[in-house]
DNA sequence: ATATACATGTCGAGG
DNA sequence: CCTCGACGTGTATAT
């Protein structure tokens, strides 16, 4: 790993071009190619590139192409403020909590708060138009497909289960399926739409969801 | 600007919590509170924090809390390789070709790259299930709805506009519009999507567009 | 402030 | 390799 703070100007031409005036910056060069220009404000970096990469450093020109896909990142450094070299390891990967998946499985222990009496048949059911997040079946018998969001939905959701129902309503004995989004909260055009597509909209509590699991998220 | 290399482990509590065992990493904390810490792979940091936030540091422990969310970022310093502050000045701002609303601008002036002898009618019409890019007259005088993609065309992108089609022609004085997806590239499940709902696919081309107006991309 | 759509989105899973 | 949906998505823009 080189980090090299320096005043440049930056120069990126791919998906697409942009130019960037003399500044003072740190440049991240990481051993699997990648490179990051961090600026003075925000946690995101204003120029990268993924690895690999070939770099060619000439004249205080670097300039760092990515053969995959064509683009280049050029690099004109005007003055070196620090220019260091690591040799780092870490060989540890980030555990994650609280993703999109564990909800599923607290939904699936208490498919109550869904709706009163509903029945799991299924989770993750792929189709040809992707998976749906949960197959039941309602206390009058009937299918009801059911799409899961850990954040607001938005109108995509709602496509997304109407793509399911209509998929398995080729099959007859899927005939008068019900669709629900569930979501802690809904894009107003997410409601329309769904009132518009026969779609249900549940309001996810995640707090009752979430009752009596986790006491105490340490982080140590 | 502080630029901390350092062995440690690193705890987040948020949207989600994350544990990263030790390692060496390299941790950059910038003037606005941003905090942002980077492994040995990849342009996107392990972890990060957005500003503003408070720091504390005391025995090796550095807790940045971010008020405005609640969130936590633990970082257990075990080693420190390299610990350094600069001062850096960059009033620079990153400008950029090639952006979406760019291409609609482009298109406006050349609306003959959608297809011969259209007229723009409007552009960003929006409703309340969604916006179209532009609307407008084809040579026959029909209404054609124009969805433009800047990258390849998903499945998406075709129910988006077929949406506004539905929405449009609940005004009698719209029926028959015609829907296109204009894109440099569409997905195979997109063109198949399209044929099934009567939405036409136009291959944009890029070069044509940008002909003219960028007689070479430099980049300095 | 809220809602909406763009992003060099990136990333990972599944066919 | 391609397709698709999640993401601590973040970020800007218009209302």
């Amino acid at each position: 790993m080189r980090v090299l703070v320096a005043r440049c100007s930056i120069g990126y031409s791919g998906r697409l071009t942009t130019r960037l005036a003399s500044g003072d910056r740190v440049i991240i060069f990481k051993d699997d190619g990648s490179v990051c220009v961090h600026g003075p404000m925000g946690f995101k970096p204003i120029n990268y590139m993924s690895g690999p990469t070939v770099l060619e450093e000439s004249a205080g020109l670097l300039t760092i192409r990515r053969p995959a896909t064509g683009e280049v990142l050029m690099i004109a450094v005007e003055h070196v403020i620090s220019d260091e070299r690591h040799a780092l390891e870490d060989t540890a990967t980030l555990e994650r909590e609280g993703r999109e998946l564990e909800l599923h499985a607290l939904l699936e222990r208490s498919p109550d708060l869904i709706e009163d009496g509903l029945q799991v048949l299924e989770r993750e059911r792929s189709t040809d138009v992707g998976p749906v997040d949960f197959l039941c079946r309602d206390t009058e018998g009937r299918i009801v497909l059911v799409e899961v969001k850990r954040v607001k939905a938005v109108v995509a959701a709602v496509e997304q289960v109407v793509r399911y129902r209509e998929h398995i309503e080729k099959d007859a004995a899927y005939a008068g399926a019900r669709a629900i989004v569930l979501a802690p909260e809904f894009a107003p055009q997410a409601r329309k739409l769904a009132e518009r597509r026969n779609v249900e909209c549940i309001v996810l509590d995640v707090a009752a969801l979430y009752a009596g699991t986790e006491p105490d998220p340490q982080l140590f």
